[in-house]
DNA sequence: CGCGTAGTTGATGAAAATCAAATGTGGTGG
DNA sequence: CCACCACATTTGATTTTCATCAACTACGCG
């Protein structure tokens, strides 16, 4: 069979994750960007309207017609495709920076809902073209963005199709982790604003294998689970040996 | 719970499947591009060298350094990611026309094997991005080559979190089926140059079990069995039924 | 305060993995 | 050309993991 490489690159991805893509991690407080030049700064700051939406409530829908990308302005929001008879898969779950929309065919191939009330950029696609021959920069951002973002769908893919229950929810608490990091270096604590059906849904497993999962794992001292949806990450070296890998 | 939307595009999508993304449908079968307009045939068509990978053999390996991407030009590729224990997931099969190599943070997040021996171009990642610079519309294509690879890996993962065996299987085909019959219009027949391994690798389950679905396949008369790997297609729509939807 | 929903825990069942063996198949060398 | 070998595939028996079914508990909200 094939060459089996053992080095694997344990500490190499730089995680992002859950079909998410962030334009812009250097995201200032409030753009000052206008100019044209090749800026470093996101040119999609504050490009778009504002729109709000309640929990629940749907951005989009599958299948309906794709005239525009949404970028996540504040909230978190879910994205997922269903099967015919209901069986529910979700694709990502969306933070600040995210962005979301992007399709083919001129239809979104998956429905984008608000886990918690969020705020989104709404940018119609024509503007978005516009604003790419303005600007040939950005189509390179976008490309990355994109980029980043299968890198995260092939990690799922990995998670999905290769990994225990247990090695999945180590990996999605990981995962969950480098995020809070990234936004709050240091920081062990998580939210867990999505349902354990949202989690279920996310990992391919059912709510009563994710809420075994946990209990276990705070059995096992790795992790706690706190009032409010949280969870503090007591072992997290432990949680990645779990998690089997780059987390993903 | 989240709205549930039942209607669902049956036949909506384009589908380009298998996390492989052809920048160039409409291939010219050498190309006289030059120029710098925006042309609408590939500008990646002649760009970059030509090299052949035997059976087997890596082209890349995961956690390289990602200096080049790829476009295969004949045979097929397969690209894995693996678990430290050596379980492994495949995360597509590719094509002529599809490209690999994209990444970030410079390294190659998969490895790429050939499945049959293939010939690519290589193009070396400051080629590209010069090619990026004199033509726009290269970044603009390529994006939608990207948003195109990631609906497939969606539908991946659709596919591995929510889908049984034999759903499985039956995409799989359904896929394949598609793929064939754009090439060549009302072709039932499709070619499975890759083991069982491969697909079990790339559907989430095992060698055995990938066996005792075609046998059930075959059994059912929806598909037949033959010499060469090769599989008949009998029935495709009831393979469309079983794949549950717009396959992926 | 009590209802409704979300989450947890327990018992059982089913799908697919694992273990094991038989059958094909392609390639090599006699 | 045929025999043989190595390996891929198929088939069968058993085990395991996780889903399903069911009940109970906790929490939020009117």
């Amino acid at each position: 069979m094939a060459a089996q490489l053992t080095t694997l690159t344990r500490t190499a991805q730089p995680f992002r994750g859950f079909i998410a893509a962030s334009a812009a991690r250097e995201l200032s407080p409030a753009g000052t960007t206008l100019g044209a030049r090749p800026v470093e700064s996101d040119p999609l700051a504050t490009v778009g309207t504002l729109r709000c939406v309640e929990r629940d409530m749907a951005v989009f829908s599958e299948g309906d017609d794709a005239d525009s990308v949404y970028r996540v302005v504040d909230g978190m929001i879910r994205l997922h495709k269903l099967l015919p008879d209901g069986r529910r898969q979700v694709v990502g779950f969306l933070q600040a920076g995210d962005m979301l929309g992007l399709s083919v065919g001129g239809l979104y191939i998956y429905t984008a809902e608000a886990v918690t009330t969020s705020s989104l950029r709404r940018i119609p696609r024509e503007r978005l073209d516009s604003l790419m021959d303005e600007q040939p920069a950005l189509a390179r951002k976008l490309l990355t963005t994109m980029t980043t973002e299968l890198v995260a769908a092939q990690d799922q893919m990995l998670l999905l199709g290769r990994k225990t229950a247990a090695e999945k929810l180590a990996s999605f608490l990981i995962a969950l982790g480098k995020r809070a990091a990234a936004r709050t270096p240091g920081c062990r604590r998580v939210e867990l604003p999505m349902s354990r059906t949202d989690i279920a849904d996310y990992l391919g497993l059912t709510t009563e294998t994710v809420s075994r999962g946990f209990t276990k794992l705070k059995t096992a001292r790795l992790i706690r689970l706190l009032e409010g949806n949280r969870v503090e990450l007591v072992d997290q070296d432990a949680l990645a040996d779990m998690a089997g890998c780059c987390c993903g």
